[in-house]
DNA sequence: GATGATACATACCGGTTGGTATGGTGGCAA
DNA sequence: TTGCCACCATACCAACCGGTATGTATCATC
């Protein structure tokens, strides 16, 4: 018998928190509907309210287990590849695209999604977000520091602003180009931010 | 009598589409409710379902009538006030941060929010939603080669793709703003998209 | 192997959803 | 005045939503 058939409560969890994941990434939290989360991860509903109280806690979940997994084994990972920052941060962006451009061009980023959905009217997402969001731009900002000390960056860039303003950027390529269906629209957008990037070596 | 007490279908018709539209840019389309949306017209079932076939095509109408002339009497109207555009753009920021402030961290930009949400789930809206920001996007260009012309910014900039990097941007701002709900987010980030802009002017 | 807890499946519930069918009313042309 | 139709209100509908109650099979433990 296959592992899955078996009794294996981690496993049915996390099966429900994939298929909740891929559910709210395509869909949202709030289409989200749990029938289908159940179609996706082949078990009932029973199993579902075993495992969360309500599809509240099963959404945070997803946030808290899923998302900040998938983010920093996508693109953070690319990015620290190459040890010198410009260059990792632009083959990041290549690599990205490469990569998952399928779904970045049709669904966006999960965490951007889920920010403009939920933010504004549930401080339980919103705080869970932010905790991503933080995460990411520390690592960002550190990155830029460490840059910086290795004497790959301008000595006179603010590092936290600077590394809020390229994630804010690359998040907005994401959405145009989402919008459009294009890669080449996140290729041309992707361009000038890699651009922008490479003004951040010393002159 | 007061004109809205007596039979008025077009005045009932743009209160039907002002309160959708409200409705979806606080809860997004899927999540809106129409019963929400009769409360807050003042009408009821009958009404909507006279003007309208369904709800999706008043999804449609509030996307063509009510979000482009909403997005042009805003920042556009703003960034247009000054005939340098570096100096339009920042004024714009300002003034947008200044005037709609708190619906801006709030509840984000209302095309962004319908883009993130309904463009991978309907092809309707992204049409439509296309439709919007390509010619918000193709102001943005003609504003960039008008002041090439004029001097006021740098020749060897492409202006279609700067367009679109800086939209790209300002959205992103918009977002992390959103999430963190705090305005000063805004401005700092807005601040390195101010700078970027700035560089665009002649050496 | 009996026992109790864990891990599910199944059936069911009230509430809300978008949508429809019907009925009434004001305005306008004849 | 009489129709007539645009305009809108009311009542109602099936479908689906998230959530619950209950039954059952499987596990570990003694």
């Amino acid at each position: 018998m296959s592992p899955a058939s078996k009794k294996n409560p981690e496993e049915t969890r996390k099966r429900l928190l994939k298929a909740a994941y891929e559910e709210i990434y395509l869909k949202g939290y709030q289409a989200a509907s749990l029938s289908a989360i159940l179609k996706g991860a082949g078990v009932t509903k029973g199993a579902l309210y075993h495992h969360f109280p309500n599809k509240q806690a099963l959404g945070y979940a997803v946030v808290e287990e899923v998302l900040q997994e998938e983010f920093s084994q996508s693109f953070l990972r690319f990015m620290f590849e190459k040890d010198d920052f410009v260059e990792g941060f632009q083959y990041a962006l290549v690599k990205g695209e490469e990569i998952e451009g399928e779904d970045l061009v049709v669904k966006g980023c999960p965490l951007n999604n889920l920010i403009h959905e939920m933010s504004p009217i549930d401080e339980g997402f919103r705080t869970r977000l932010d905790g991503v969001l933080q995460w990411v731009l520390t690592t960002f900002t550190q990155a830029i520091r460490n840059a910086q000390k290795k004497g790959q960056v301008r000595q006179d860039v603010n590092a936290e602003e600077t590394a809020l303003f390229i994630f804010a950027a690359m998040e907005g390529c994401v959405g145009l180009s989402k919008n459009a269906q294009s890669m080449e629209i996140f290729g041309r957008c992707s361009k000038s931010l890699a651009h922008y990037v490479q003004m951040l070596r010393p002159s």
